[in-house]
DNA sequence: GCTTGACCTGTGAGTTACGCACAGGTTGTA
DNA sequence: TACAACCTGTGCGTAACTCACAGGTCAAGC
């Protein structure tokens, strides 16, 4: 992960031994630290990447990332929504699954368990 | 989406026409139908490709869709709990910045916001 | 001094399910 | 015959790593 991370550039270990080894300082670590804690907040590396870049020029990056949160905090109600939508979906397709034996395919069919949901509404078309 | 299918050979039109076109009969329609409902259901294409030639080998897939489903349920059920933990993260995070003001960086600190949380319990390490 | 094994290095490729762009071929219409 | 609107395969990009590889370095033991 450290290698992925110096790799893109989001760390940036202070030198090159003369043997040829990465020298982490202090502030690396302290870097490193703070890439952990702001993914537990649900920052992706790219945002993380632009909130560093910002604060090493200088300029205070909160606003930004005040912003980035309220966003993923949407994004996330979302996407839970959506699990879990297809949990329900899939709990139920497994109960109904239950009384049915299992099915040899034939040309026109490939598992009739799956394909019994055919005329459920599809968002889709 | 059919040409990425086509690609991945899940999908395989019946011929190619002397102009280069493809020909899809409805055969190569209800494959398709097929694959829609099961990533509806939460399989992924790898699960697919095998389920589908399974069946084209006369073989019934059943047993095999019954056993994913299973474990994408239990899967699901994790990733929603981490996805409902993470957003009480990013809430409660929201709630605690309302009440302090943006920061400037120095050489120590990126931003006091995200490291305001630096001593919480952090399971990896 | 030499060998071994445990480290370290950068880099390429694979993962999922596509979307976009490209260069070029085909078809129907004006 | 010009042109737009289709179609084709293919390569690259996405996120956040992980694995594998070939090779360099270091400490310990003989």
């Amino acid at each position: 992960m450290v290698r992925y991370y110096t790799r893109i550039g989001l760390l940036k270990p202070r030198a090159q031994q003369e043997n040829g080894y990465r020298l982490f300082a202090s502030q690396d670590a302290q870097r490193l630290r703070f890439i952990r804690l702001a993914k537990r907040l649900g920052f992706t590396l790219s945002e993380i990447r632009e909130i560093t870049e910002h604060a090493d020029h200088g300029k205070s990056p909160c606003g930004k990332v005040r912003r980035i949160i309220q966003d993923r905090i949407k994004e996330n109600r979302a996407k839970i929504e959506a699990m879990l939508t297809l949990q329900n979906r899939m709990e139920e397709a497994l109960k109904t699954w239950e009384s049915m034996p299992d099915g040899v395919p034939d040309g026109d069919h490939v598992c009739h368990l799956i394909e019994s949901f055919e005329s459920d509404d599809d968002p889709d078309r």
